[in-house]
DNA sequence: TATGAATGAGGGTTCATTCAT
DNA sequence: CATGAATGAACCCTCATTCAT
């Protein structure tokens, strides 16, 4: 979906309030004031508040392409884009894996699980063809694969908004990354 | 702090509030519903709302006394404390790990903050030890390990909660450290 | 339904707003400063507009008993209730033939038809029997005596609303009943 | 008054969105899109939401003329005009009587009070003329007689209008005013 | 210990209307 | 002749909290 210039405006506006105060602090008045208009101005570019949210969880998609990869590699490079993107937008790293947030909807939780589970399927991917290969420890299952690998990722990243931007998002998610590696990567014996 | 009957029915019927409809969920009318009475009635157990949610928040401790143990298996047994305590109180599967509920105020988030540091210390005071010992794999850094212990572990507790207890927490959380356990412990050479 | 004195003081207040304004100035707002409160206050006695309109449509409806009498003088008494029942509370004659005020919500119409439906079945029962037992002429079909009996007095009632009063109306609807018993009724021959 | 073609498209739209909604929604945004066009785009038609619905109400007038004619028939003749116009137009049915909408505002109750007015001097003059003519019986009040026709004449166009056009009205108003001949006209003795 | 009644603040949303383009 | 963007006023409703009883 495409979105004007106010639109992007108010889900801006929306992502920083939502990250800054939580969910209370994400109303139509101070989404208005945020962008220096009235409320009912905000109606002319969203039909309603549900569709602000909606739109902001957009934001949390990737546009990362899930190709054919295989091992710990092309893992690597799908959290390294989830860095950057956090990194480019802090106020993403407040809200991003805070399902809780929109659990309280149905609507939302639906939008977010399906991404969620976009994601989830194109990494699990990755990493079966990397055990199938070799690439990657098989005494692991793949469940716990995962889980060792993105639960690390999304506490590095929430430890780093909870923290204000505390810390060098990048270099802590290379130690990370490297640390993942050493674990999981099979080394080619010479 | 000791709570009187009264109160407890009230934090419980808070908490539940809380993981089934999220924070927006939680009003004082609401609460006064579940254990059938008036609002006004609530505020004879509590000051105010703020003084609910900071005892609910004191469900997410755990009566765990770290000591003086090293290495993994102590780690494990806190994990274990954990799972323990959120499968006897589902409810805190969906709230346990979603510190951006409480974000909202200074209030909850000093509370908060302090219980995760401590519980933080007390888990790298053993993973410090442990490598010291030659128990735990020393090419890795101690925040990594950290994370990668408490990080898949704190997803494993989010998806259950998220999935409304849809597997079995217990035998999971077994298998995952099962994994960490053959990932971060030095093998005893014969 | 029994209502509290509060309750009855907020309907009458609502059916004022309504006969003075019409639907529009009937607001949550003008309801509650009518009886000296805040909005939210009356929120204390219904749980919403919707139940105040409901209830306000109770007004509508007449203690009358349909008996087993026949032809014309019980429909008279009927009309004589009516009569009564709007020069007691005035507010009435201005909103009580204006079902079009409520059809815009599918929930008052029902509840309104269910009325209209039960005061017209009592007057047919009394006009079918009063031409089968000779007192009623029969060269009139049911649905056109029916007509020329309600479709005046609903006539005079609105007129005498809308007139605010301007003319007395127990002694006007003397004249009508006069005139249609002149028209409708079976002079018995000595 | 004339009206443009535009007006005319508006007048309708308007009158539509009353007869099917009420009064709610008749708005402009509403009438806007019903016309395929944008808000500001009505206002270059009718200077505001007022004037359109003074126009709507110029739909309520007859181009009857009122001639000299005396009994029943001129009065027939009439009512037959008014069935006519509103089986053309059957959104007329739902709003043509319902004074009640046009209340709010003493502009429109002006207007409509004016047009009522004319009709029924119109129609009285008749049934007068008729009474001294010796067409009509002279034993009932003009007041009453006329409320003894039109009064039915009103509940059946308005019962057509609420149940649809679920019945022929046509058909229906020609029993009624069979009846209305059978009662009120004087049969000329041989 | 509990209730009934109330309140100020604020929530999302809709409306008729205006103005620059 | 029409639009996009905006606004002030108003709407219904919910919230945490208080107070007299």
């Amino acid at each position: 979906m495409e979105y004007t210039l106010r639109q992007e405006e108010i889900i801006t506006a929306a992502l920083h309030l939502l990250a800054s105060g939580g969910l209370r602090s994400l109303t139509m008045k101070r989404i208005a004031d945020a962008i220096g208009v009235t409320e009912p101005a905000v109606y002319r570019h969203f039909r309603s508040k549900s569709e602000i949210i909606k739109a902001l969880l957009s934001r949390f998609d990737l546009a990362v392409e899930f190709g054919n990869g295989a091992g710990f590699e092309p893992v690597a490079e799908f959290i390294r884009a989830r860095v950057k993107q956090v990194m480019a937008e802090p106020d993403l790293a407040r809200v991003l894996f805070a399902e809780e947030f929109f659990m309280e909807s149905e609507d939302y939780s639906r939008e977010l699980v399906g991404m969620m589970h976009r994601h989830k399927e194109g990494v699990l991917e990755y990493l079966r063809a990397g055990q199938k290969a070799g690439l990657i420890r098989s005494d692991i299952g793949l469940d716990e694969l995962f889980r060792i690998i993105m639960g690390p990722v999304r506490l590095l990243i929430k430890q780093w908004g909870l923290s204000g931007g505390g810390f060098d998002l990048e270099s802590k998610s290379e130690d990370l990354l490297a640390a993942l590696k050493i674990l999981l990567e099979i080394k080619k014996e010479v």
